[in-house]
DNA sequence: CTGAAAGCGCTTACAG
DNA sequence: CTGAAAGCGCTTACAG
């Protein structure tokens, strides 16, 4: 391995000046040795060892991306939501001449350990599962961390999320406007015994629209499950089988959505003739399914890009022009809702 | 931030000690001293600097994720296929004690600048297009390296890949089976100009299934295109405009046959009724269309496991029982394919 | 069982 | 414009 020792040997010059032309000081070195030092970095395609730059740098460069290990769902990535985003915030990561280390961790010590090892320069929290954890997070770690779709009371941290409530309302407000009155909610309002905020700010929307309409709020038509496509199936034929009264259905999740339709077709029931369907997150399988799934879309490349400009305008500036950032949602119409008035 | 200096001064004694404790050298350490060294280390969850032990221990413990930047593509994580590897990838990399850092990149000084960058102790290329630059990969980066997919003729490469050629022809036997004889192939043959081998073997496959039945191969029949939803609508739509005089569809990737479905749809022709498509990889979508599409399986959970420890046996063994695995293909037999007799 | 010394590949003041 | 010295937080021989 060709090291700056080297590379000042082969020139004639000290260390030092090496490292002054590699970190572009150039106003401290004179034009003639720069130009040396240059070829000769290029013959051995000398790139600096990072892990002992950011031993004395008080920068590792290093950007931590913390996901949750799920019991009962392993592998995190195969969300498209997660994958997504996780997608967009390597490229805007790699583009600001940072490096992405990825890692599922189960608590706080895990937490910890991995940005104190890393000496990490920041980190992005890409689910809000540690809300009723921040406190402690901050507390061990004093760097730079953005939260996505936090919704902590802690002041300062610094977060990206979207309008939830708003998701929430205009999806209910949708569904009536089509007729419908018995409307399921289905989403993880709890997460092992826990409120989810997000899913709860959707919730309150849900009321609200309900309410706005003098529709009375029916604490049955909440239901209470992980969204995923095999719960969505069940729920799908529960309510097909009578045992919800409703004429929609506004779920937190796609996939949910997908898994809805398709339960009510296995007990012969049609989208949207017989039962309306709205999802949330605007993910690609929703056009992939037939009908194609209404659904409320947040812009993920945007909260991702956010989330890490964020993160890196903090890192490098110390401070941030805004720590609270909320996104819009919007309505996206396609096929899973229908006119009530069409469904007698 | 604590370092072992501070554990050593408060326990009394020298560093290199407290080191032994940390790194479990509890043979050249007494028990008292242990016992004291690990009470000062809880108390100040101290956990040791890796850029400095990388510094000076022959490891880094960081294994580096490579995937492509694709120009028309920008965000590969939206593929399912490569998100749900990755997370697999991830799992199994923290499972055996590693950190992993993943970058787009786009040619091969990139690739060494970031392996040298971070003295990485391995890497997995998750795509196989680096193929045509393995050869100047393995010369410049002298670490140990997994390729995945990858049909690369250079001896002694550790790769871990699918029997595609056999995927191709159990997919057009499949087909021929079903009465089929004009079949369409559909797949990104070359990219920029230069052959994806993964697609020829399966090509290849789908050469030998319909020789084996006297079925006369027509060059007119392969359409060599990047595999997208959107490509696929216009395949299906071009399918029912009778441009290509054929009664099924194999084509190299799920998301494609999605589309091809899609596209006859807005044609006004239903798979499998008036035309079959058998698609590639067996990814969550093709069970959330409609008909579920019929596909070839790949174990992706295997070939994420396998990469990964062949990866580490190599690092840490410095050598590998098998440097080239080939993962099995089946079929999953769903609804978009039908039988012929029933087309007419 | 314990420790002093050297060194990993860099950067940061500082002196000239 | 150039460099000698100290140090970042560790580990690796080696000596006792």
């Amino acid at each position: 391995m060709v090291t700056l020792k080297d590379i000042a040997a082969e020139a004639g010059v000290s260390i030092m000046t090496v490292s002054n032309v590699i970190n572009g000081n150039h106003s401290k070195v004179s034009k003639k040795t720069i130009e040396k030092i240059e070829k000769i970095i290029q013959k051995y395609n000398y790139v600096p060892n990072l892990t002992a730059r950011s031993l004395t740098a008080k920068s590792s460069k290093i950007i931590g991306v913390i996901v949750p290990i799920k019991g009962s769902f392993n592998n995190l990535f195969k969300d498209p939501y997660i994958s997504e985003l996780f997608g967009i915030i390597q490229n805007v990561v790699r583009e600001n001449g940072y490096y992405l280390m990825v890692r599922s961790v189960k608590d706080v010590s895990d937490i910890s350990a991995l940005l104190k090892n890393w000496n990490m320069d920041g980190a992005i929290f890409l689910m809000p599962d540690y809300d009723n954890l921040i406190y402690s997070i901050l507390k061990e770690n004093k760097l730079p961390m953005v939260f996505l779709d936090s919704y902590s009371k802690i002041d300062n941290i610094i977060s990206v999320g979207i309008n939830d409530y708003k998701g929430g309302y205009i999806a209910t407000r949708y569904l009536i406007n089509n007729g419908h009155r018995k409307i399921l909610f289905a989403g993880p309002c709890h997460k092992d015994g826990v409120p989810i905020p997000q899913i709860i700010k959707r919730l309150e929307g849900y009321k609200d629209a309900l309410l706005e309409s003098n529709i009375e709020f029916n604490e049955s038509l909440i239901v209470d499950v992980e969204p995923n496509y095999e719960v969505g199936i069940n729920l799908g034929r529960s309510i097909c089988n009578k045992e919800f009264d409703v004429t929609a259905v506004f779920t937190t999740a796609d996939i949910m959505g997908i898994g809805i339709i398709e339960g009510a077709k296995l007990n012969g029931k049609i989208v949207p003739n017989d039962l309306s369907v709205i999802g949330f997150d605007n993910l690609l399988p929703s056009v992939y399914v037939t009908p194609k799934l209404t659904t409320i879309s947040q812009d993920i490349e945007s909260k991702a890009t956010k989330a890490v400009n964020l993160l890196i305008e903090y890192i490098e500036k110390g401070s941030v022009s805004n720590n609270k950032i909320t996104l819009d949602v919007e309505l996206v119409e396609r096929q899973s809702v229908g006119q009530l008035s069409n469904l007698k």
